[in-house]
DNA sequence: TATAAATAGGATAAATTTATCCGAAATTAA
DNA sequence: TTAATTTCGGATAAATTTATCCTATTTATA
């Protein structure tokens, strides 16, 4: 469903927002850790994050990479996957037609629509703060 | 969603299917013509289909693939998924844990699960046959 | 200002997916 | 039995995704 990159940086992301949350900055090394991915790739992924304005990155000596307490309660999962993964999970044909076009349908389009529309829907309304509670509280977890 | 490979299994039955109700065996050569994919990579999708027994063979002069009446109105997408891409869209984790449990979720499980199911059943109530009459009359199309 | 700590970024490698090529095996028909 | 036609299967190549490594750059602080 998403890339191995998505995963990693929506749970990166999550990692980032619960410490951010306790004013703490994080590093790669200990994100990896936490979420359990590679390093150095997780590291990539971030900057793609720091780029499309979704973490902020401090750099230098108690540097690392925090959220700010607003973007935590604004930023949706929808905008970590498509500064990932793009948009072809929203608007692809899911039998891969160059478009996705009512006018000229693939032979699942419709059923195919609904789903991945209740798919943006979700991401679009889920929030990086819902998710990053769920861990606080222990409910949920990012590894394993 | 689903990989190239699925994309063009799925609709590769499906244009076996239309032809095959009308009596007629199609060749790699005319389907990969027909669902715009590259011919020698979907030969081998069909061989995957055919040990599957989701699709016919038949060898030598006059052969082709084919799909009994029977099975174009029985097949159900998810059996050509699942020969392609394995059950790891119905089953798996969307932020990649090992396994998909509910007592150790992931910090979007509830979320995800719901619409992966529907995936599922989609996928599980859609038959070849449905498929394959909206190409028929020009509803639907299998490329560009 | 020197040093240490940290992210940024380029180059490269490994793994997987996608794609091509060619000969072997099977089947039909002349 | 031979020739023509067609799928089968192995080897290989290209493209993409995933992952690693090393150095440059930035920043805090002693
Ligand atoms: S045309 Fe294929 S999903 Fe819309
Ligand atoms: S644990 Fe991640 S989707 Fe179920």
């Amino acid at each position: 469903m998403f890339s191995k990159a998505c995963e990693y940086g929506i749970k990166a992301a999550i990692f980032i927002a619960i410490n951010s949350s306790e004013h703490r900055r994080v590093s790669p090394k200990e994100i990896s850790e936490e979420i359990d991915s590679p390093q150095a790739f997780t590291a990539k992924i971030l900057q793609d994050l720091v780029r499309n304005d979704i973490v902020k990155s401090v750099r230098g000596a108690h540097g690392g990479f925090e959220i700010d307490k607003d973007k935590i309660a604004t930023t949706k999962l929808s905008q970590i996957v498509f500064a990932i993964d793009g948009d072809n999970i929203y608007k692809g044909c899911g039998l891969g037609l160059h478009t996705c076009d009512e006018n000229h349908p693939c032979p699942v389009h419709d059923k195919f629509k609904a789903i991945r529309e209740e798919l943006r829907d979700m991401l679009e309304n889920t929030s990086l703060e819902q998710l990053a509670l769920d861990i606080k509280s222990g409910v949920s977890f990012l590894k394993i």
